[in-house]
DNA sequence: CCTACCGATCGGTAGG
DNA sequence: CCTACCGATCGGTAGG
């Protein structure tokens, strides 16, 4: 309830004035770092099991602060769920599916999407695979709104994959099969792997992409 | 510790006599009730969301009893992951790869595979996907074996599809690729949709084994 | 397996 | 953003 008045301040700031005050900024920063932080700790322990004083003491807070940020926990998981989410699918919305042939095409937005799952550093998108379902009520709804935007765009892809002869089907199954797919990569990949995040992406194209074509290149 | 010196009190009456008493059947059936209730309340709000005494009152117990049959809340999730794994597991390792060709192979494991993760019912499987990561130590370790061992498998029924030219790849990343898939499957499911589980493991094996021959097929 | 209970912890808040 | 704190809850136990 803080936290709204807050963002309302904020908000009136900068419609009322040339810039934000720095002290604006500085609490939009800690903002986000509590976000980065709390998403990291959810994604390692579950959000249950991280509790809000494992954040702040991870942020370099006093127990109570980040209640100052945020109104609850939940709010906290749904910031971090919330903006990563938008960040990825905007991502991906970004690339002109007319400025490329279909497998370019594919390859691209593959690479674009496991790049932010897989982005452990300033990672919040590893965390929303497991941790979105611990959100409740319209929090959750909203979440699942933009999941199915990313549904749909996934099918896009496969059609035009489908039309060009590169992949048998594009039916939502076939998508939620790929997707699974994609997403379980964060579970298996380490960082310091034989494989970057590109390469990863480029050889789960290569396993779904043109099976025909490519059994000839395969030695 | 109280469970423990039961179990060995319980080990020690079949050795001595020709059949337990029936105070441990019922000891049994009420120890694997626990397992199956607590299994459906982890799944649906998570291991550390459930509380002992959620799984208390939808087994008609009072708070303290499932300590009665567990020395732990670990220990009864342990029980549940471990005891479902296996079950899945020697199910899947019961089929004879000599007894039919490979293509026949790949789908009856994937329905018998699939069959147990939808099995929502008396289904202590679904729940493991997500919660085994919440084991500590040993427990997680034990874990951790069971899933190589599935992994083990599948990449054999990978390799004799491959062998016969059905599927491109029978490599440790498509066998991942394809787990997750599989895994997918839970959380797309519902129990009164247009596929059942049969059918849909059907549909993950056409989708993937032997592009060029199923091509034609597809209208 | 129940009753009664404990110590610890947790999310969150008031007031500065 | 900190200090100091609260009410609620939680996993687990003693004793029957």
């Amino acid at each position: 309830m803080r936290y709204i008045s807050r963002i309302r301040k904020s908000t009136e700031g900068t419609e009322n004035m040339a810039r934000p005050k720095r002290a604006d900024i500085s609490d939009v920063n800690r903002r986000n770092e509590l976000i980065a932080t709390a998403a990291k700790l959810f994604k390692e322990k579950g959000f249950h099991a991280t509790t809000t004083r494992d954040i702040a003491k991870a942020s370099n807070m006093k127990s109570g602060s980040p209640f100052y940020h945020f109104a609850s926990k939940q709010d906290l998981l749904f910031a971090g769920v919330e903006s990563s989410l938008l960040d990825c699918l905007s991502m991906l919305e970004a690339v002109d599916p007319a400025s490329m042939p279909p497998l370019d095409y594919f390859r691209t937005l593959t690479r674009l999407h496991l790049g932010r799952l897989l982005d452990t550093d300033s990672g919040v998108v590893p965390m929303v695979v497991d941790e979105w379902r611990h959100l409740e009520g319209e929090h959750r709804e909203q979440v699942v709104a933009i999941r199915r935007r990313f549904e749909r765009l996934w099918r896009g892809v496969f059609e035009r994959m489908k039309e060009a002869g590169l992949v048998p089907r594009a039916d939502a199954r076939a998508v939620a099969y790929f997707l699974s797919a994609l997403q379980g990569v964060v579970s298996w990949y380490r960082p310091g792997g034989a494989l970057s995040p590109e390469q990863i992406a480029d050889d789960l194209v290569d396993w779904l992409s043109g099976f025909p074509e490519r059994s000839d290149k395969i030695r």
